[in-house]
RNA sequence: GGGCCUGUAGCUCAACGGUCAGAGCAGGGGACUCAUAAUCCCUUGGUUGGGGGUUCGAAUCCCUCCAGGCCUACCA
């Protein structure tokens, strides 16, 4: 056992900004969440550090297709993917970017250290650009026929057809994915670090044994470490979206050279809000830091950024734990099966609780690939979560609802010691990420309490008067022993361990709650605790996925950003849909007739003339972040922006129309100078502009594709 | 082409070179009826991908073949 002093950082790698988050994304943060909420119940100091991965080509070409800065569309994905952790009870104590100031002053400071390292060298790189887009071209921007076989349409890189690789400049009739131009060959300044001067230092940091897992230091060894380290090319000529290289002006840090620094921006946030020094988390002994990451990014974290940790004088990884792909039925997730699954999607249908035990009860320490098989999915759920652990204690505390525990803990022939000392191997399964091998033993565990309590037929105990202490017994006995499966699941299912305490009227703070039974203490009145999961449920998911099924996803681009909301509409055209979701969704496709009647209850008002028109500016806004405000009956609380920094915090009276969650990221019209007014629960610097009689008939105004943040009406 | 890894019951997975290769789910039979159609007991089911080898002894170590997954093939 460690010391009290020792500080455990932990990171799971940072999601690009450039899509959703999925249940692929979902292995890794599940998986990350448990290992952190497991050494917090432990009574560790763990902090858990994550953060939007910002930079690249792929975020300047979407920003430039959808017409807007970078800045807009990665806070928009930014509060989308914290959204989503938030909805699978993935716990960050911090949630930063990469693209921050922090970041930079890290970068700056590699960068500087690199330098004095004698590490960075320079050199021309000839390369494909785009005379159209003004950019130079990754080999994936590139498509043209393929100089092998002829195939057309293939990327600069490789050919799907015949498996052929080349550069892209010898494909035959090249394109630029971006304009159609054809590319021209350039040559830029490039700065790469010489990795090959830190290869022993890696050879040993890698070989150790303590750091990585055998097949990766294998791999390593086998693949990188015996011949000589390339260099590694870290910057990118302008433009680019990312930090420019401060004493290179024109060149940019190439984005996997700011993302891993961001761990550490990301934690210097943290450090401020709470007062911490960051050198005790990144330049101790007695920190020990935990990267969570996919087997794709394994060079990046186990060779390039121990070698960039090392060259800067900070600590290196105590672990870099790496986990293997999802595949949903044995293949990979596929947008047309519908197993491309959104986080937002599946929460609308399903509780993480289901996914986290899933997650969990198929995790080893090792790099596999793990499989969501659906049936298996629903069948362990149900068996293992409802089944053996819930509905223990659904039966027993309804037998005893009004006596509570028995006083003192009766005779169990050991169950509960048992139990208590199996705590300490479950407690290793999860410290070595064997996830698989605890939540076996404690449904071990779940099987003998179910198996003592059939044979103690508690109900039959219940029909004679006689009974009632061998009953209360029976019941406190079983009721202890759900208690320690709750205790043990709760890094998985932290919801249920809250619902336990509620119930039992006693808090589960620590591991250690499962080495001592109560007794004496009053029972809550029962309340269901869990869902059995539903196929059908599972299957509506899938539909929902299904490519061409419509998604309120805020990736979505401004040109379907009015049909955000229409999306949620028609998600199921098996199921009835909430309120909100008949929202103006569907344009009439036959002939109109409309009633007056809207007009009748609202005459026209009293004529203007073009200038008092004039006078409203009525701007279009997108909708950052919505939330609920709880204390209020009809409001939300959006952060809309009108472009760039320029955003307002507006409530607008929608809540019984639209959940906040279906409007991040769409377009709305908002009266853009009506005096700021004081709320109950904050100023609000503007109004959303909506038809409708108002409750649930309220329909926000949307506009045609092309619109743009801080556009007026006119 | 190179590399890493995997292959055990219908499915998902266990099993420090050592008692008849185990468990959950599914299947079959029975019990119970408190509980979220849940639970409990019994039970069917495996030439451990094929073939060689090392060993007193191999699912486990070595070789080879087959099948699958992933990484990589000069901006890794």
């Amino acid at each position: 056992m460690a010391s009290v002093e020792r500080r455990i950082l932990v990171t799971a790698a940072l999601p690009y900004a450039n899509g959703p988050i999925h249940i692929g994304h979902l292995v890794e943060y599940i998986q990350t969440d448990i290992w952190v909420r497991f050494q917090k119940l432990r009574g560790r100091r763990c902090v858990f550090i994550c953060a939007d991965d910002t930079h690249g080509t792929a975020i300047m070409i979407r920003a430039r297709q959808e017409g807007r800065s970078e800045e807009a569309l990665i806070a928009e994905m930014s509060a989308a993917h914290q959204r989503d952790f938030a909805g699978f009870d993935i716990a960050f104590d911090n949630y930063g970017s990469t693209n921050s100031d922090a970041n930079r002053r890290l970068c700056g400071q590699f960068w500087t250290a690199l330098r004095q390292a004698g590490l960075v060298v320079e050199r021309e790189v000839s390369q494909l650009y785009d005379p159209q887009a003004g950019t130079f071209l990754a080999d994936r921007f590139v498509k043209g026929t393929c100089p092998k076989c002829g195939a057309t349409n293939q990327y600069g890189d490789s050919c799907d057809k015949c498996g052929a690789t080349y550069s892209p400049s010898d494909l035959i009739e090249p394109t630029s994915v971006l304009s159609g131009a054809r590319p021209e060959i350039r040559a830029a300044k490039h700065l790469f670090v010489e990795l090959e001067q830190l290869h022993e230092f890696l050879e040993t940091w890698t070989q150790s044994g303590e750091h990585l897992q055998a097949e990766v230091a294998n791999y390593l060894k086998g693949h990188f470490l015996n011949e000589p380290l390339r260099d590694w090319d870290v910057s990118r000529p302008a433009p680019y979206f990312g930090f420019e290289i401060p004493d290179s002006p024109g060149h940019y840090w190439y984005v996997w050279f700011d993302a891993p620094i961001g761990y550490m921006a990301s934690t210097a946030e943290w450090c401020a809000r709470h007062g911490e020094a960051f050198d005790d988390w990144w330049k101790s002994d007695d920190a020990e830091i935990h990267h969570f990451i996919g087997k794709d990014i394994t060079y990046f974290h186990t060779l390039f950024w121990p070698g960039m940790l090392r060259a800067a004088g900070y600590n290196l990884p105590a672990k870099v734990h790496i986990h293997g792909f999802l595949t949903v039925g044995g293949e990979k997730m596929s947008k047309s099966k519908g197993t491309f699954i959104k986080a937002e999607t599946y929460l609308r249908r399903l509780d993480p609780a289901y996914l986290r035990y899933y997650y969990a009860s198929k995790l080893g320490p090792r790099l596999d690939d793990l499989d969501l098989n659906i049936e298996e999915f629903v069948n362990k759920v149900n068996a293992d979560l409802v089944n053996k652990v819930v509905n223990l204690a659904s039966r027993s505390a309804k037998l005893i609802q009004d006596t509570g525990l028995s006083e003192v803990y009766p005779d169990d022939g050991g169950l509960f010691a048992n139990a208590a000392a199996a705590g300490h191997e479950i407690a290793a399964a999860f410290d070595a990420c064997d996830y698989s091998r605890a939540t076996r033993l404690i449904m071990e565990l779940a099987d003998k309490a179910n198996a003592f309590f059939d044979m103690q037929a508690p109900w039959k105990l219940k029909a004679d008067p006689a009974q009632s202490q061998r009953l209360r017994d029976v019941c406190s006995i079983a009721l202890n022993l759900y208690r320690q499966l709750a205790v043990y699941l709760a890094p998985i299912v932290p919801r249920l361990a809250q619902q336990t305490a509620v119930l039992l009227n006693a808090p589960i703070a620590h591991w250690n709650d499962a080495q001592t039974p109560l007794a004496g203490t009053p029972l809550a009145p029962f309340q269901h605790l869990m869902k059995r999961l539903e196929r059908k449920d599972v299957d509506a998911m899938i539909e929902d996925s299904k490519e061409g099924a419509p998604a309120a996803t805020p990736n979505a681009p401004p040109t379907a950003a009015p049909a955000a909301v229409a999306a949620t509409a028609t998600t199921s055209s098996t199921t009835a849909t909430t309120t909100a979701t008949t929202t103006g969704a569907t344009p009439p496709a036959a002939p109109a007739v409309d009633s007056d009647a809207a007009l009748l209850a609202e005459p026209l008002a009293s004529q203007i003339t073009i200038d008092e028109f004039a006078k409203v500016d009525l701007r279009v806004a997108r909708v950052l972040a919505a939330e609920d405000v709880p204390e209020a009956k009809k409001l939300l609380k959006l952060t809309v922006s009108l472009g760039g920094e320029h955003k307002r915090t507006v409530f607008a009276g929608i809540k019984a129309a639209y959940r906040p969650e279906q409007l991040v990221g769409r377009l709305v019209l908002i009266v853009a100078n009506l005096a700021p007014r004081q709320m109950k629960f904050g100023l609000s610097e503007g109004m959303i502009v909506a038809v409708g009689p108002g409750e649930k008939e309220v329909f926000l105004l949307g506009v045609d594709s092309g619109a743009k943040p801080g556009q007026r009406a006119h």
